[in-house]
RNA sequence: UGGGGCGUCGCCAAGCGGUAAGGCACCAGGUUUUGAUCCUGGCAUGCGCAGGUUCGAAUCCUGCCGCCCCAGCCA
């Protein structure tokens, strides 16, 4: 019951009904076109369960394609990244591929532009051109290198190709409404000469193409029906559209022919841009750019932090892919702007969790606990269930002494109301080992409580007759004797607000930096914890789930991150 | 003040002229050796507002109001 049932959204309606009237020949294709600069997170896998849930369900396929437009921007080290994040979410590309694979089929359909009269370099700088450009309300005017003649703009491209011009002395320009209210269509530039090596290309290219020109180009050429995007690029579509006409690859295929040389698969078609709105979490921040700066000044320990919303910090931080999924099925595709509560993440979490987590026992806030009524040297092996409601988990065997770890947080001296835990002169069942009462409260000069002595009645030890006596409370429990003392880190929100990006009070994100985000303590758990393998979680009864550090956990020194609580009602009721 | 979008429960989100799905949250019960899980029930006479069309409007029309995006040689 993890992966709910996906339901349905306009950009599937719209998808089943190109199918049902034969639009592509029933053919779905769609992509994940991430740029390499910088690492996916949260809201890129909001798109990423979109495309290639979309392609899964409607028996299509989804390419990988990175967006390697601006060399300037981008790296290799993000490419390898992004591709492990993608397959750790759960999700198999079907060709991997590159805008710059297509940059022979830019070149050649920007030729063709020019030819046409749909094109012309452009030498005004960026400054002027922004000058001519107008404004929201104001019209444009026209480049005064608008008209140059067919003959002179091939002269120049071709030169612009050959490296002969500075950076940003010229660009080549669609030449389409100086005067359009959609400011895209104000004869947006399509190539600018930028002399910087690629990381794919090398030196090859003294000049790259825009966005706008260079992606539906893309998608045309790799046989994309269905273009998703978010929301900011609805302006863009008709220049997206416009290319399209414009270049018309199914027409002219010649275009293309450096695809074919080159061995990859080109079956192009017309495709449809359609615009959803994005993901939003409260509690947290998702730009890029904040994310960066999370990073480099150290607010964070790098991009796998577990508070990080990237998909290497949620996963170092235990989420389980499935559970993003889940949480985007939830959140559901729409075209309004949405902020998703961070519960509803958690909430994912915890029922992939549930399900999956085997249980232990374990002691994060330790309060000693002795059982007067038996022997000091008393040791026994107790047997314990792996999962309360599925057996094939197995059981265990749980170390049981007179001297025990439990958590502080289960007694209290002068009890509130409601709190049905250990109280002196109270009863309390210690899980799977019987029902215990504290006759003593032992307290160091201080007078803050250090040890309690109790009495075990035998009779309410498994097994017993008395098992099943009734007890208001349960408390979970760790044998001192045995116990392996580890390092706890215990997560929570990075921000205490849950608009971090409202700065309207003149506060930013970082004046919200919430201070307990992490604490580092040390626990003690049965022993068997320190052999977990890196990446397994557990669920630590009645504390939360946990997962053993993928980098950082060691049987030796075992670290641990707790990856959320458990739901807690009686926290919540007092107010914790 | 130009262009493009969006307004349905606290948060998401169906609905596509026939009389407000679902999930999360929340509330109330039940089960429980995790105050967990699980189960049951409750939770919009109301769909940004105001008019209009219609036997019938969240759905169509008109006018307002609010929010988001756009003036990179970024994506």
């Amino acid at each position: 019951m993890t992966e709910v049932t996906t339901p349905t959204n306009f950009i599937r309606q719209i998808v089943t009904a190109d199918i049902s009237n034969g639009k592509h020949a029933g053919i779905v294709k769609t992509r994940f076109p991430p740029e390499p600069n910088g690492y996916l997170h949260l809201g890129h896998a909001k798109s990423i369960c979109l495309n290639f849930g979309i392609a899964r369900d409607y028996s299509g396929t989804c390419n990988l394609r990175f967006d390697d437009t601006n060399p300037s921007r981008e790296d290799i080290e993000f490419v390898e990244a992004i591709r492990e994040d993608v397959q750790w979410l759960g999700f198999k590309w079907s060709e991997q591929r590159h805008a710059s694979d297509y940059f022979e089929v830019f070149y050649r359909c920007a030729i063709k532009l020019i030819e046409d009269g749909k094109a012309f370099v452009c030498d005004l700088n960026a400054d002027e051109v922004r000058e001519y450009r107008g404004s929201l309300t104001e019209p444009g005017r026209n480049s005064p290198f608008r008209d140059r003649s067919v003959a002179e703009n091939l002269d120049l491209f071709q030169r612009m190709r050959a490296g002969e011009f500075v950076d940003g002395a010229r660009t080549l320009r669609a030449k389409i409404d100086m005067a359009s209210g959609n400011i895209n269509l104000r004869d947006p530039a399509i190539y600018r000469i930028r002399k910087q090596n690629h990381q794919n290309t090398g030196d090859a290219w003294p000049i790259y193409p825009m966005y706008d020109y260079a992606h539906c180009i893309s998608d045309a050429v790799e046989g994309i029906t269905h273009s998703l995007c978010t929301l900011e690029f609805e302006d863009h579509r008709p220049l997206y559209d416009w290319c399209l006409d414009q270049i018309d690859l199914l027409a002219n295929p010649q275009l293309a022919e450096s695809i074919v040389v080159a061995g990859l698969s080109y079956t192009p078609r017309r495709p449809q841009q359609i615009e959803f709105a994005r993901g939003n979490l409260d509690y947290t921040v998702m730009s890029k750019r904040k994310l960066m700066a999370l990073v480099q000044d150290g607010l964070v320990d790098g991009w796998d932090d577990p508070r990080m919303p990237t998909l290497t910090g949620a996963r170092r931080r235990g989420f389980p892919a499935a559970a993003i999924r889940a949480f985007w099925e939830r959140a559901g595709i729409s075209k309004q702007n949405s902020v998703i509560e961070y519960g509803v993440l958690e909430g994912c979490v915890r029922e992939v969790l549930d399900a999956q987590a085997p249980r232990r026992m374990g002691v994060i806030n330790p309060l000693k606990l002795s059982l007067t009524n038996l022997e000091a040297d008393h040791s026994e092996i107790l047997d314990f269930p792996n999962h309360p409601k599925n057996e094939a988990f197995g059981r265990r065997s749980v170390a049981f002494s007179p001297e025990l770890w439990i958590e502080h947080d289960d007694f209290l001296e002068e009890p509130v109301k409601g709190f049905h835990r250990l109280v002196p002169g109270g009863e309390v069942r210690l899980r799977g080992a019987g029902i215990i009462r504290c006759n003593e409260v032992i307290k160091n000069v201080e007078g803050e409580v250090i040890e309690l002595r109790c009495s075990l009645d035998a009779d309410t030890r498994p097994g017993c007759s008395g098992a099943d006596r009734k007890v208001k409370g349960t408390i979970h429990w760790v044998d001192a004797r045995t116990s392996v003392a580890v390092e706890v880190r215990l997560y929570d929100r990075l921000f205490d607000v849950a608009d971090p990006d409202d700065d309207s009070d003149g506060k930013t994100y970082r004046d919200h930096l919430n201070p307990q985000s992490r604490r580092v303590i040390h626990a003690w758990l049965e022993s068997g914890l320190a052999d977990a393998t890196a990446e397994s979680v557990w669920q630590f009864e009645r504390l939360g789930y946990f997962v053993a550090d993928r980098l950082d956990h060691r049987s030796a020194q075992p670290v641990f991150n707790r990856v959320v609580t458990l739901r807690d009602t009686w926290a919540k009721a007092t107010g914790q």
